[in-house]
DNA sequence: GAGTAGATCCTCT
DNA sequence: GAGGATCTACTCA
């Protein structure tokens, strides 16, 4: 079985759709002061520039969001509501706003951290259900904004999982209802029958 | 079980 | 000075 970190030209890629597809049943780890945690990603939602008026991106281009629209491979981190720290993979080449929403991964190394970084007691579907929760679990703070995702101590890898594509559902995006027509684009996916996908409970 | 309000702070107008 | 790519807990039925 192989374990190999998704190289550099993986977030290249000019489809941000296909790219949040692909990163269904990928491994996300995060390594930061000797605590491991890794997770299986089960739910994604794609941001596709300038043009996405669900993006931060377009509003143009600003302090916050300059990572976005830089070359692929980096995380934006975004704190929401003054309580969520919300983790993107940004994609695409340098001047493309492309960003992929982690909304949902499937715990697997590191749940004790996990657990002591939410303050629960034990791990059910709710520990990493749901963005905010995501970028609870994995430590992420805005500070780590711009960080490589071929680093050591952050990285996605490959291995071997593969999510079977009748089992890959799409919907349109949560969350996003400001965004007018933009807001009914499919552009969320997610594996189906996972108990850690947070759409079946959502309005 | 469903619906609603509050938390809480950074960013842009 | 307002609002947001959300979550949780509490109320009411």
């Amino acid at each position: 079985m192989g374990f190999k970190k998704l190289p550099l030209s993986f977030y290249l890629r000019g489809d941000v759709v296909q790219i949040s597809k692909d990163l269904l049943g990928k491994v996300l780890v995060t390594a930061w002061n000797d605590e491991k945690t890794s997770g299986r990603i089960v739910e994604t939602e794609a941001y596709a520039g300038e043009i996405d008026k669900a993006s931060h991106a377009s509003k143009g281009k600003t302090a916050r969001t300059t990572v976005i629209f830089g070359s692929g491979g980096a995380a934006y981190v975004y704190l929401c509501y003054g309580i969520h720290q919300m983790f993107n993979i940004v994609t695409s080449k340098e001047g493309t706003a492309h960003a992929i929403l982690i909304r949902a991964v499937e715990p697997i190394e590191g749940v004790d951290i996990m657990l002591q970084r939410t303050g629960k007691k034990v791990l059910d579907h709710s520990l990493t259900r749901g963005p905010g929760n995501v970028g609870k679990v994995f430590g992420f703070h805005t500070s780590q904004c711009g960080l490589s995702l071929v680093s050591d101590e952050l990285f996605i890898a490959d291995d071997g999982f593969k999510i079977k594509e009748q089992n890959i559902g799409s919907s349109p995006r949560i969350g996003v209802d400001y965004a007018g027509d933009d807001a009914l684009l499919p552009y969320r996916f997610y594996v189906k029958g996972n108990p850690f996908v947070s759409g079946k409970i959502k309005k």
